[in-house]
DNA sequence: TAAATAGTGTCTGTAAGACAGTATGTT
DNA sequence: AACATACTGTCTTACAGACACTATTTA
C-alpha cells in the first residue's frame, strides 16, 4: 500500500467485499387487516442482469456510501422514496430487525443486509404523490415506482415465494412485530392521531389476530403514560369518544407484563 | 457490463461498498463478577495503518468472503479464535444484537458491522489453549492472541475509551442483556452444566447488580420447563444442593414476567 | 325508543414478593 | 452443638381477565 497517501488510514482494500444492502419491511393496518409494502422485480425484459424476474420482494436499496450518513439515513431515504411519507416533519417508527449475510442468499455475489422495521399509519396512494410536492422529478420517481408497489395483507405475502429470502426475513418481522405488540405500545403507531382507545384497541387485535378484554386493554393503556387525550372524536357510529395522541411519539412503551399471561 | 461474463448474475461493482466486519462482545461471570472480553489494538511501532493504536475494542473481523459461508459463522470463528471455547461441540449462546454502520465510525472509510453477543460459562486461560488441541499452529494462534486480551468487569469497559464506537455497543449489549435477564433464562448460559439453583440465582444477581427473593426465583425457574435435574452437587459450605442441566441448550426461555414487575 | 358504540365497576385467578420456618450438610 | 447453606410454606399484593353494568350518541 503507497504511503503517499493522502487519507491517514488507507482503506483496506486487499480482499473482497460484500455487497451491503438495506431492505424495509414496512407494515401498516388498514380496512382492519395488517398489511406490507412489497415491491416487484424488473421483468427480463426490462433487465437481463436482475435475479428473481417480477417476483415480490421487500423494498430495499445499496447504501449509497455518497449519499448516506449512515445506515439510518439510507432506511429513512428509501421509506421516503418508497411511501412518500413525510420523513422530514412526522418520525415514522423505525427499529433495526436483524440482518442476514451469506454467500447463498443472492446469486450476485456474497451479500450482507440490514433489515429494518417500519410502522405506519395508511396513507392513500392518491396522497403520496402530492406528499413529496415541490419537485416534480422527485414526484415522478414516487409514482414511478408505486406502478410496481403493492400493500398486501402480511399473511398473504408469507405465503407466496418471494425473491432471495425474503419469506424468511418477512416471517421475522412478523413475529416480532406480534411478539412485541404483546407487550409494548408499538401499534399506535399504525394509526393516525388523534385516535380513540377503541379504534387502538382494535389495531392490536388485527396485528395479533385475536380479540382482547375491553376492561383490561383501557386499563393498561390509560395507567401507563402512553396517551394524552385531544378532544371528543365522532368514532363511528354511537357514542363520542376521546382522542388520544401520543406523548411521546419517537418512543415506544413497554408495558410490565404481556396480555393473557396465563397462557 | 460486459455480456460475456460466465456469471449468469453480474456482480454489481458500480458503486464503493462499506467495510463490513463482525464484531462480539462476549459475556462471562467468574467471581461473582460480569466480565467481557476485549482486544488490544497494535501499536504504532507494530503498524502504522490501524487506527485506534493501544486502545482496546472488541473482538472481531472482516468477513472473510472466501472462508465464511455466512455471517454466524464468521462469528462462531471468531468466537472460537478468540476464547478458544470449543464451538464443534459446545454450542455457545449466540445472538444477534444490532449493526452500525456510518462514514464516519472507522477512520479507514464507511463501514458497516454486524453485531453479536455471546454469553459463555467462564474458561481459565490455561485451559484454552488445550481445548483447541490438534493443530500446532492453531493453538498457538489462539496463544498469541490471549496475550493481547483480558477479561475486564463489564461496567469498568464502559468507563474506558474503546477504539471506534465500541462504547456505545458495549452500552447498547449491556443495556439489552440486563433488560432481557428481567424475564429470561439468559444467566444460565452463563454456567458450567450441572448448576445449582442458588448458583443459578447469584448469577442472576451479578448480571442485574441487585438481590433476587429466593422463593420466587425457585418458583419461577422450576414452573418453566427450563431445567431438568441431574443429582445432588456439594455447591459450598453447607447442605448439598440438586444440581440441573438445561432441558433445551440451544435456547432460551421466555417468562411470563419479569422479575419485580410492580417497579 | 332501539341500536350501536364508549366507558366503568366488581369479582376472581394467577403469580410475584416478603419472610418465617424446616432440612441437611460441614466444622 | 453451632453454623452455613438448601429448600418449603403461608400470607399479601398487584394486576390481568371475565363480564355485567352505565353513559352517550345516531337513526
Amino acid at each position: 500500500m503507497p504511503n503517499s497517501t493522502p487519507l491517514k488510514y488507507a482503506p483496506k482494500q486487499d480482499f473482497v467485499k460484500p455487497l451491503v444492502s438495506v431492505d424495509i419491511i414496512i407494515f401498516t393496518v388498514v380496512d382492519d387487516t395488517l398489511k406490507v409494502l412489497l415491491s416487484k422485480r424488473p421483468s427480463l425484459s426490462e433487465s437481463k442482469d436482475e435475479p428473481f424476474p417480477e417476483l415480490y420482494c421487500l423494498p430495499g436499496g445499496y447504501v449509497h456510501v455518497g449519499m448516506d450518513m449512515s445506515l439510518h439515513d439510507t432506511a429513512v431515504r428509501k421509506l421516503q422514496e418508497k411511501t412518500g411519507y413525510d420523513t422530514a416533519n412526522v418520525a415514522p417508527y423505525l427499529e433495526q430487525l436483524a440482518f442476514w449475510g451469506s454467500a447463498e442468499r443472492d446469486p450476485r455475489g456474497w451479500s450482507v443486509t440490514q433489515v429494518y422495521f417500519a410502522l405506519l399509519p395508511f396513507i392513500k396512494p392518491s396522497e403520496q404523490a402530492t406528499k413529496t410536492d415541490g419537485n416534480p422529478a422527485e414526484s415522478n420517481q414516487v409514482e414511478r415506482n408505486q406502478a410496481e408497489q403493492i400493500w398486501i395483507q402480511a399473511d398473504t405475502a408469507c405465503e407466496q415465494t418471494l425473491a432471495f429470502d425474503h419469506n424468511e426475513i418477512l416471517q421475522t418481522a412478523l413475529n416480532r412485530l406480534r411478539s412485541k405488540v404483546e407487550y409494548t405500545s408499538l401499534p399506535a403507531f399504525l394509526l393516525a392521531e388523534p385516535f380513540t382507545l377503541p379504534q387502538l384497541q382494535r389495531t392490536y387485535e388485527v396485528v395479533l389476530g385475536r380479540k382482547l378484554d375491553k376492561s383490561a386493554f383501557r386499563k393498561r393503556m390509560l395507567d401507563s403514560e402512553l396517551l394524552v387525550e385531544f378532544g371528543q372524536i365522532q368514532g363511528g357510529f354511537g357514542r363520542m369518544a376521546m382522542g388520544y395522541k401520543l406523548a411521546n411519539p419517537s418512543e415506544a412503551v413497554t408495558f410490565p407484563r404481556g396480555f393473557k399471561s396465563g397462557e
